[in-house]
DNA sequence: ATCAACGTGTACTGATCGGTTAACTCAATC
DNA sequence: GATTGAGTTAACCGATCAGTACACGTTGAT
């Protein structure tokens, strides 16, 4: 299988967990969606644990390079680019798809902090957390650190209440917290 | 069977839940793990559905009286009783057994809107924002509605990093988000 | 003593779970 | 042209899934 295959493989797999979750897909609906046999993807993955995580591993590659990009696309200052990540978050609420964070998800259904998908679901988190840690140094914030961790949380509760009430007017309530931390 | 028989049944059907996750957790272990047979749980509940959704209840009407129990302990105001909900939080988060919010897992695992899990999680949100508001109003604040909300925001944040981070720190960030925006 | 009604547990259903076996295809090498 | 080896497939593995059929023991009424 050439790494074009294989890729095609992750992302298709992605999307079948994203939409059904990970319990709820198996390896023969994985299979028969992505048309490629469960003797192929055994090749590649030795379990359905390491599918999962090369699908996590991607969907961070996707989701930290659109968000940041999206920040900077939208502001030019440090400051304006953190409440800018609202607004990109607005944008994705409103996508048919969405079905809120995947990495939530995964750490709710692997709740096992052993378990490298739980690991591998918080480092995430943790990765997000540092560019806004980032920013709020390069804004003069006075305390980075904590700044990021309290804009981290409205982001978190922003996507859990935006997914479970099907709506995405969470994303306002959000950023007009954001803008009071931001300002103070 | 009993309706202390078929109450056991819901608590412990609880625990296994909320600490396998509902789809990792099947009816033979349900059976196994309460000492009541299949037969005699399929005679209380038509399908796994019916006892998640009698699973939800039990846990809806638990949490709510124990954290508005709490919030009423800790402080007299209704402005104090929202900032004390992030002290409850926090005692939850400490907790041995704390495995983040069982109705978010629920929503994460029963994505459907049409599902009817799907829709008993939001309606344990939407209960517990109409308390924040009551609150809200009391307090006298500008907007009780985005208060609320606001402060529902934070609070999910708090238990969703809280869970994935094996740490309660997050409490005491929320806490300070909304220490601000009662303030204001 | 007999019978009916009920609650319960054993053992089963077909389907699906994650994962594997063995046969097959086909291009590259000698 | 025979051989090899990587990539593919259908068929299968035992275990478990949600849910059910049925036999059994107990109970209360007659």
């Amino acid at each position: 299988m050439s790494q074009n295959k294989r890729a095609d493989l992750i992302r298709k797999a992605l999307l079948l967990f994203y939409r059904n979750g990970f319990h709820a897909t198996g390896m023969d609906l994985v299979a028969r969606e992505t048309g490629v046999s469960k003797t192929s993807i055994y090749k590649h993955f030795r379990t359905k644990e390491e599918l999962i995580l090369a699908v996590l591993r991607l969907r961070d590659e996707n989701f930290r390079n659109w968000l940041f990009r999206r920040m900077e696309e939208l502001a030019d200052t440090p400051q304006g680019q953190l409440l800018a990540m609202f607004d990109a978050l607005e944008e994705w609420f409103h996508e048919d798809g969405f079905k809120g964070c995947m990495f939530i998800k995964a750490s709710a259904e692997y709740q096992n902090p052993n378990d490298a998908i739980n690991a591998q679901s918080y480092a995430h988190k943790r990765m997000l957390v540092d560019h806004f840690e980032a920013l709020a140094t390069q804004a003069r914030a006075d305390d980075p650190h904590v700044l990021a961790r309290q804009l981290l949380l409205l982001k978190e509760g922003a996507i859990v209440i935006a997914a479970m009430s099907h709506s995405p007017e969470a994303a306002r309530e959000a950023k007009s917290v954001a803008t009071l931390l931001l300002s103070s």
